[in-house]
DNA sequence: AAAAAAG
């Protein structure tokens, strides 16, 4: 037992602790916290909501106001990289918030909203920069932002960023940063091809690595129901209605393998009465806003997304995530059920698997080291699912209005919170089937321990090679560099 | 093959 008073940060930051009522770090706060302080580069493994945020916040804002500097116009002494910019928009939230007490601007800048006050705002400079790397590398070549003053570099989601779709960018950015200077990397998730490609962006970096790589949250029970694909609708549909109803899900997070799905998921939910909004990449910015922040203030209870949402968002009375669809890079996996079980809090995870997505399943199982549940079908589940509602044609077709907010008329009760506190129960399983390891972790210990993996649980190099390449993908981001 | 990120 640790308090973060014993960890040498400064007086106005232990104060906005306080002011959230944090008194005790994390396992990865305390052991981040002390070699950031002394300005060491660090790679952050941590299991979902163990508070990364935080881990790299808090030592940043005590070296950055320990050392005050006048702003330079156009400059930062801080950048932090997100791969969304919903996730940039959060960790800037959070910064201010630790910020509170001290005299440093904080400043964000992403892609989808006017470029113009973005570019005024960093004319004066700031201290501290969140960014996603498109609209920075933007304002860069504007001229409204240069990043020769950078004192600190944070990699958030740091595997993803240095995955394929990002490595580009970020290989662009980071040559215009000084060498001098301190970076993190931080993320749940790190293969270890990826791994070894970072350390040409960090330099002699203290590794702290709380739980393996990969390792799901410990509180999050795990279920998998195996599905037909065309059915699948009909079941969540069911799930939810039954889940909503009797309180078992407060809110939850749907994760479709495609844009397209996520829409079509939603029409079908509100065609059969249940409040829910899509969040995806072809929606314009102000949409996702929108569904994401009717989300957080509960206002819409089920949230329907692609990958955009698996990293990073936190919203505190997230109690199930559903995989409509698997996600081929098992890695997601552990991000997107890790929406639940956040900060001590219990949740579930139920993933819809189809016969085409076995081998999904395999690899995610092989990854995380975690065999979920088996939760059958409803007894009734064909007889129920005759019995919905078809959304017309016209539902269908229409762009769905995204006006359907309602005035806060059906805001989610509060009650459930006190249920939020362990491993949650499938609402379709009275018993655990036999045989099946249990898929969250008990009083008695964490679910996953190094030799409880099943056989061929490591993470080899070849194993992921074979995830990675299924699909034609291509190869890894050294192809991309090469 | 898909997702994210500039427009």
């Amino acid at each position: 037992m640790s308090y973060f008073t014993e960890l040498g940060l400064a007086k106005p930051i232990l104060r906005a602790l306080e002011a959230k009522g944090y008194n005790d770090p994390t396992p990865i706060q305390r052991q981040a916290i002390p070699a950031l302080l002394e300005g060491r580069d660090l790679l952050g493994i941590a299991q979902t909501g163990t508070g990364k945020t935080a881990a790299f916040s808090l030592p940043s804002l005590h070296r950055l106001a320990a050392n005050p500097k006048a702003r330079t116009p156009r400059g930062c002494r801080m950048l932090v990289l997100s791969p969304t910019r919903e996730l940039a928009a959060q960790i800037a939230d959070n910064m201010v918030g630790y910020a509170k007490y001290l005299n440093l601007g904080v400043q964000t800048v992403f892609g989808g909203v006017p470029v113009g006050k973005q570019i005024s705002a960093l004319g004066r400079g700031t201290d501290i920069l969140v960014a996603t790397p498109g609209r920075l590398l933007d304002l860069i070549e504007q001229r409204a932002l240069v990043l020769d003053h950078v004192e600190i570099f944070v990699l958030d989601e740091a595997d993803q960023m240095m995955d394929l779709g990002f490595i580009k960018p970020l290989t662009r950015i980071a040559g215009l940063l000084p060498k001098q200077r301190q970076s993190l990397f931080f993320s749940a998730t790190m293969p270890n091809e990826i791994a070894q490609l970072g350390k040409r962006f960090i330099t002699d970096p203290v590794k702290v690595e709380v739980a393996p790589q990969s390792t799901t949250a410990e509180k999050v029970a795990q279920y998998v129901t195996h599905v037909d694909q065309k059915e699948k609708q009909a079941l969540l549909t069911i799930s939810l209605k039954k889940g909503l109803e009797s309180g078992d899900i407060e809110s939850c997070l749907v994760f479709t393998r495609t844009k397209h799905g996520a829409d079509r998921v939603v029409k079908h939910l509100i065609a059969a009465g249940i409040e829910a909004a899509a969040i995806h990449g072809n929606k314009s910015q102000a949409q996702r806003t929108r569904a994401l922040d009717g989300f957080r203030e509960g206002r819409v209870p089920v949230l329907v997304a692609t990958d955009i949402a698996a990293r990073g968002i936190d919203v505190p009375g997230v109690s199930a995530v559903f995989n409509f669809e698997l996600p081929n890079v098992p890695e997601q996996y552990v991000h997107r059920i890790g929406r639940t079980a956040r900060a001590g809090k219990g949740g579930m995870a139920i993933s819809y698997c189809a016969g085409d997505e076995k081998t999904y399943l395999r690899d995610i199982v092989r990854l995380t080291g975690v065999q979920p549940i088996a939760a059958p079908l409803p007894a009734n589940f064909l007889e129920q699912a005759a019995r919905l509602p078809k959304p017309s044609a016209k539902q269908l077709g229409a762009e769905h209005s995204d006006d359907n907010r309602n005035g806060g008329s059906n805001r989610r009760s509060r009650q459930a919170e006190s249920r939020n506190r362990g491993p949650r129960r499938h609402p379709d399983v009275a018993v655990r089937p036999k045989g099946a390891r249990p898929a969250a972790a008990s009083a008695e210990g964490t679910a996953r321990s190094g030799e409880a993996r099943p056989a061929g649980g490591q993470n080899t190099g070849q194993n992921r090679n074979r995830n990675r390449r299924r699909g034609g993908g291509g190869g890894r981001p050294q192809a991309a560099l090469a």
